[in-house]
DNA sequence: CTTTTATGAATGAAGG
DNA sequence: CCTTCATTCATAAAAG
């Protein structure tokens, strides 16, 4: 929860106010007053908020990438469409025709479930006969097929007996990966507050309160 | 909402230019050392790189999101974001962080297509400067973006022939596919700053600890 | 109009 | 290298 991501500075912001308490364990006057002190940490949590928001936004982006720029099927790049950036903006997506919706499942159901590359060609071809098309789309077409087909089967084979186990949600190596080898690409969640502090620099001063 | 919550939050604290002056001509002393006040400060430096850092990455994807949407309704269950006993799914693949991609990318144009057992290692090296990261990920990336890369030509390539001239007999009933383009997708709105700060009172907050 | 669902597309990883 | 699979994201379409 929200709380939870500020639980950080909020953990230094209790040290500084102890240290607000009793400093040099001897003689306390008061110098900077609360209001002060708010100040300075409105200040921080400011930050903190802005820094929250960035790194949401920042995970948001992160997972559709495509700084290339050049798209798998942007073949024309119309000077029209490009320049005035707004204009012809049609649809962003393929959507199969009825008919060609027709023809793609039948084809799927005629168990050939291996479209090799000239088959797509085909089939695109056909299929252009009915509407706008192209092979990639056929490519995708049935690979969503054929997944979310067998994502089906699977729910319809509980063969799994204990589904419901939840006594052990957290085991500490659930990888298939052999754990001597150099790939350890499993995603090391425990990130604690990862993301945009994995500059080292970064993160030991953001520690240095303690 | 997220952006609302923050606003509700800053709510409770108006007061913050009257303070560094003076407090009703009490006495005026010395009781956070200036240690103390060092490391707060620190602390909202800290704070300010690190948003730095995360508007320059958000700055240089130059993708076609739409920010201000803030759709992201936490489809995929972070780990970070949840506390950490309830961690049930983490994320099972490695996923570029943007300075990571961009780097990747820079490589990838240089040119030397073939990253050899020795440069992945120091390109990973690298890049775990900046996230984590595995030579297999860089591996994996390299073919894929190699592979990627080379089907797309392919179906730029055919442009030279007579295109699309022949393909216009679809029958008068299917439009609902858009006549514009094939199966490209244009980027809607590159626009790249305001994002967060849309909040004008954390955007003037962010300038007052000058 | 807003929320939910269905599905086209993107991409990391595995296999051959 | 090339293909294939699994997962995820974004959005068109449907439901409310």
């Amino acid at each position: 929860d929200e709380q939870v991501r500020m639980m950080e500075w909020n953990k230094q912001e209790r040290q500084q106010q102890l240290n607000h308490q009793n400093v040099g364990g001897g003689i306390y006057v008061k110098v900077m007053t609360d209001e002060q002190m708010e100040v300075l940490r409105e200040q921080i949590a400011v930050y903190a908020t802005i820094c929250e928001q960035l790194v949401e936004m920042h995970k948001s982006l992160t997972s559709h990438h495509d700084l290339a720029g050049v798209r798998l099927g942007n073949l024309y790049c119309d000077p029209l469409v490009t320049s005035v950036g707004h204009k012809i903006t049609g649809r962003q997506r393929w959507t199969p025709t009825p008919v060609q919706l027709q023809i793609l499942e039948r084809i799927f159901d005629q168990g050939n479930g291996t479209p090799s590359k000239q088959k797509i060609k085909e089939i695109t071809s056909e299929l252009s006969q009915h509407g706008q098309i192209s092979e990639t789309n056929v490519y995708n077409w049935f690979q969503n097929r054929r997944a979310r087909s067998k994502r089906k089967q699977q729910v319809v084979t509980p063969n799994n007996a204990e589904s419901e186990a939840e006594t052990e949600v957290e085991s500490p190596n659930e990888t298939k990966t052999n754990p001597e080898d150099f790939q350890s690409q499993h995603n090391p969640a425990p990130r604690a507050e990862g993301l945009c502090f994995q500059n080292p620099q970064i993160s030991s001063r953001m520690h240095s309160i303690d």
